[in-house]
DNA sequence: AAGATGCACAACCGCATTGTG
DNA sequence: ACACAATGCGGTTGTGCATCT
């Protein structure tokens, strides 16, 4: 569909980037903007392709961006994240201030994705490894179970909510679950009041989004207020749901069946519980799980 | 001490999606 | 409605560094 060859003219650099093309990058950033970033690198004299620029911006040389090893907050929200959205990298990225994409994909395939296994929790599904995986901890631990669970209720909530028009009053052609619901779900006004309900309720389990929430560590995860999307459009791609209306989520919310609101109760539910300083230590755990030897 | 191996991370590639005329 | 350009995104690769043998 009209894809434009990267650097498909000779002589543009490829590879690391180095100090004074940094330089120039950022100086051309601060002063213009980066705007189009297809004409950035010769009005700012790069021998760079727009595409190089960008990911060097976006990935490295923005001034928002956090530096350093990730927290253990980040690392529980970047594991149940995935189990929400699986590998949509950015839409995860979108939830840790500061992080991008990259950061956490590369955190995901060099650190969490192992440690995943070695709790005997496939990483792809978040399921419990069955046959004899890479695992030399007992399959029912608490955390394989409780992921097992709250897998089982966010596979039965995709089910309902796809065969559902209630949940989305989704086209019939639209029959793909929609994970962004439970993104929308954590960031709304119903998520974040059952949040502090819950909280209120049950101080020590907190779900690490409100925990990260409340750490000045991890950001603003709750200041996010209603982005809810247009549900009741069947959109699923973050960008084209995102059109902030608290109404119409609350009213397909509200409308739908104790069945789906069981579901999304108890998805919901399961997030909340989910046992951050208890079950999740093999995180912190890491001189246990770190190294794939020690599996 | 030197080579082999593994790991972490930056960068690239190519497809998908969105915007525009 | 269509074609094309621009941008976004996820998978993969390359490279430098650290650790191991």
């Amino acid at each position: 569909m009209g894809r434009t060859p990267c650097c498909e003219r000779k002589g543009l650099k490829k590879g690391p980037w180095g100090p004074e093309e940094d330089e120039i990058l950022i100086n051309y950033i601060n002063e213009h903007g980066h705007g189009s970033w297809r004409s950035h690198p010769k009005l700012a004299g790069l021998r760079r392709c727009g595409k190089s620029c960008r990911l060097r911006w976006t990935n490295y040389l923005r001034p928002d961006i956090k530096r350093g090893p990730f927290t253990l907050d980040e690392e529980k929200l970047v594991i149940q994240l995935h189990a929400i959205l699986g590998n949509r990298w950015a839409a995860i990225a979108s939830q840790l201030p500061g992080r991008t994409d990259n950061e956490i994909k590369n955190l995901w395939n060099t650190h969490l994705k192992k440690r995943l296994l070695c709790m005997g929790v496939d990483p792809l599904t978040h399921e419990p490894v069955t046959s004899g995986g890479p695992t030399s901890r007992p399959r029912s631990s608490p955390a394989t179970r409780h992921m097992a669970q709250w897998e089982s209720a966010r596979l039965e909530a995709e089910a309902r909510l796809s065969k559902g028009s209630l949940f989305f009053n989704s086209p019939p052609t639209s029959v793909k679950p929609d994970p962004d619901f439970f993104l929308r779900l954590w960031n709304s006004e119903v998520g974040e009041s059952i949040r502090k309900l819950n909280g209120e309720a049950k101080t020590d389990c907190r779900s690490p989004i409100s925990q990260a929430s409340s750490s000045t560590k991890c950001g603003s995860v709750s200041g996010v207020t209603v982005d809810v999307g247009p549900i009741a459009a069947g959109s699923s791609t973050p960008k084209s749901s995102r059109t902030e209306d608290p109404i119409m989520f609350d009213a397909s919310f509200s409308s739908c069946s104790n069945e789906s609101e069981d579901s999304s109760d108890t998805a919901l539910q399961l997030l909340l519980d989910f046992p951050i300083n208890n079950d999740m230590s093999f995180l912190e755990d890491v001189d246990t799980y770190a190294t794939p030897l020690q599996c």
